[in-house]
DNA sequence: TTGACGTATAACCACAGAGATATATGTTCG
DNA sequence: CGAACATATATCTCTGTGGTTATACGTCAA
């Protein structure tokens, strides 16, 4: 079963989308044209990028006359966090039960 | 260029690879064995899996015997978290600036 | 309506990498 | 030493996907 949490990973490992997305963070949104310009990739390249990107849920299109505008939805970086405090959770309960058998061993 | 977060995307984007490594969060240091006979895939890819892991610093390994035993190394997670923490940071800014703008033109 | 523009889609190519099997390396035991 | 075991490496295959160019679609201006 492919949890829930693989779209975002496989849509953020990419680093030429990554690199969309933390712009369109930083500097808000942004359309196609504008977004291309910095890609380093043709325009086809970036439309496409920016649907895996919409189809994750991480960015919004806003059409307005003959330009598209894209702008990050930030809410979809919430399993992200959840994963990693989740992981490091585990981490730490069981740094907690080893805490918790050396000081039993102690006595 | 491709920055550091780069590997730690990549390396956590693969299902099969992503599961070693929350298997190891949650139960533990694990022999490579006990990881191949829940994983579904044969015992070289899971060493592989493993090999890429490790490059990235997510796992460490220890040998004994003529067995080796797998550990998460969670502090490789924080950059993870940091740049999730940066791209909320971007959007918050902006939306402080919204704020004020709008507070500014309400006066 | 015609043409320029902005973006999306189609078709194709090239390559990374995840998987398998076979085998090498190293370890324990008899 | 020789055999069974645990893991790592070598080699190959094949799918997925990121890139390209060409083109279709929709919009604005004249």
């Amino acid at each position: 079963m492919p949890d829930a949490y693989d779209m975002l990973f496989r849509t953020l490992a990419d680093p030429t989308r990554r690199a969309i997305f933390e712009r369109l963070c930083r500097q808000g949104e942004q359309t196609v044209g504008a977004l291309t310009s910095q890609s380093g990739v043709s325009q086809p390249a970036v439309s496409k990028h920016l649907g895996v990107l919409k189809h994750a849920g991480l960015v919004r299109d806003r059409h307005e006359g003959r330009q598209t505008h894209y702008s990050a939805q930030l809410g979809a970086l919430a399993p992200l966090m959840d994963w990693t405090r989740e992981m490091a959770g585990f981490w730490e309960s069981r740094f907690d039960d080893l805490e918790d058998l050396l000081k039993r061993m102690d006595q």
